[in-house]
DNA sequence: CAACAGTCTGGGAACGTTCACAGACTGGAA
DNA sequence: TTCCAGTCTGTGAACGTTCCCAGACTGTTG
């Protein structure tokens, strides 16, 4: 009794036959007005829903896609730009009736669940978020030449895997500029790791400005954990106690660093100024709130989703996208 | 050429019929250990995966599960929690091979696809994150009858919708003692919205310790942002200018809470002890580091989807799960 | 030796769609 | 009038599984 109503009973009430039906439901060509209605009608009032698991089966299409979260594990408790990436994607792919499942990649029995999951045919599309540089498990998504973009480059394969991002080398050159221009003279920075795009191009950008003042004393690398901005910080003013300002390439890191500078009894912004990147909700909570870089982070995952839906549509080639970051002038720089 | 392999190709390779395959497949009983064998051997060969799809078809089971996000757009920025919740979600359904698949029920719309999408059988169960007091879309998915449960309780409907969460309540209490133990006279607090299962309890538990000492005028009501912990602590002092501690419930409104005491030239904890609630990642990054009470929200989302695939399984009713909290001294308080 | 319970296998039918094809009906052009 | 192109409709077959039933084969029991 409680059986849900097919398109055969669709078909009974408007009067008409299943391919009518179907070609309703798929707005297909060569429908008569009257044959239309009546189908409508009869769809709205024994409330009927598409069996997708039976289009599916036929049309080889699932009308979802699968976002993989390739973070390890220890990391995650920290970042908390997820949610809006997560968000903002679910949303455009409602406005397309594709929904999103969530895998997580975070070892090698994950990825290859992510693999079987694909291979399998559960999925029209990929969405790759913070990939890690040599992952085997992107070479195998090339390989079944699904449709795959990523969140952030991934390194290695920008060629093969399209991706939205962030101008990092930008941000970080305007963050680098800003320090100079309010008359820092010795500058360092703490980086993010070197496998990440992130973390190289938020350097390259700092050298780009820097040129051979960025020395190697003034460099130190960091894990994007708040943890790691704290020793980092500890090793910088250890090794260049004379330093005048720094780029710490995230928020998280940032607050970790600003938590070292005055345990070591220097003043922000007085002794030494401090950039962030992100704005992040960290950055309002530290003391004082933190010049930052201003990632467009809706926006870039929202061109993400365009891009994976337009593969997903069949285009051969579409390129990545890289969009425009924003100085935020706060307190600490 | 590159189509994948089906259930027919195995059986022709392992020289048994579909139906031995598929018992294989689901490890029914009656399977002799050479056909078990064969069979096995054959899809390591061939490299077959089944086609859910067409399974579902058949079974009426999805093998997936939507979790809903109820937190309306403005506010999601803020919250670090979600993604440990999405994770640990994802990793335990993955152990028994269930996809989850995201939606969002921001607005109206929203909410209507989300049933729909729960209608039209295309999940077996469903994970409410966030849910608000009078929410629809709660009523109408008991109406359907389908496996439900939420992450904090859903308002008013606690007895049909089964859920984990944190002791709210004793997690309040336990802060609240903290401070009065601390030698703290007149304590304030500042609450979340009192129609969120956090504002109400935390609250209580607040009152629970303090009696007639919690008086009307050391209550202000946030709307667990930044902006309405600063806003809520300016209100608290312009009435009650000689308060010495003040609860506020959660990490991020402590630290806007924070921001006013400072503008306000009082010293924490000198002046003013803070606590905080959730110990998320603002609690290390204000200054000084917030006293907080720590929920254990990886268990918590762990618990949840117990629960959940518990009545997947066929429970007809599951009881409601509350972990402890912990008190976290830092410096605030 | 017959009867029977237990184990194991094969194959038809069903799940709810889309697709491709055949054919009916229109109206206008030759 | 005849033909044809265009529009519209119905139906059989297919998608890849599981379910169920019938039946074959074992070994044990009376």
């Amino acid at each position: 009794m409680a059986k849900r109503p097919t398109i055969h009973d669709v078909a009974a009430v408007a009067g008409v036959s299943r391919g009518t039906v179907s070609r309703v439901l798929n707005d297909d060509r060569y429908v008569s007005p009257a044959a239309n209605a009546a189908v409508r009608r009869a769809i709205a009032e024994i409330g009927y829903i598409v069996n997708r698991n039976a289009r599916s089966l036929v049309t080889q299409r699932t009308g979802s896609v699968v976002m993989v979260l390739s973070e390890p594990h220890e990391k995650l408790f920290e970042d908390p730009n997820y949610s809006v990436t997560i968000r903002t994607a679910v949303r455009r792919l409602a406005d397309r009736d594709i929904s999103l499942v969530m895998m997580v990649a975070g070892d090698d029995g994950d990825r290859d669940r992510v693999i079987r999951y694909v291979r399998g045919g559960h999925a029209d599309g990929v969405f790759l978020l913070s990939t890690h540089a040599g992952d085997r498990m992107v070479d195998a998504l090339v390989d079944i030449a699904i449709p795959a973009v990523a969140l952030g480059a991934v390194i290695g394969r920008e060629s093969v895997i399209p991706h939205a991002a962030a101008d990092d080398r930008e941000g970080a050159r305007q963050m680098t500029r800003h320090l100079i221009e309010a008359g820092r003279k010795k500058i360092a920075t703490i980086t993010g790791p070197m496998d990440t795009p992130g973390g190289i191009q938020r350097l390259e950008g700092f050298a780009d400005v820097l040129g051979r003042k960025a020395s190697r004393k003034l460099i130190e690398h960091g894990d994007w954990t708040r943890l790691s901005g704290e020793s980092g910080m500890a090793r910088l003013l250890e090794r260049t106690p004379d330093l005048d300002a720094v780029f710490v390439a995230s928020d998280l890191m940032a607050a970790g660093a600003l938590a070292t500078l005055r345990a070591a009894g220097r003043r922000v912004p007085d002794d030494v100024a401090v950039g962030g990147f992100d704005d992040s909700s960290v950055a309002l909570s530290t003391h004082p709130p933190l010049t930052t870089i201003r990632q467009p982070l809706a926006d870039v995952a929202e061109e993400t989703v365009r891009l994976l839906l337009a593969l997903i549509d069949g285009a051969e080639h579409v390129e990545s996208v890289i969009l425009p970051t924003r100085l935020i002038v706060r307190e600490s720089a």
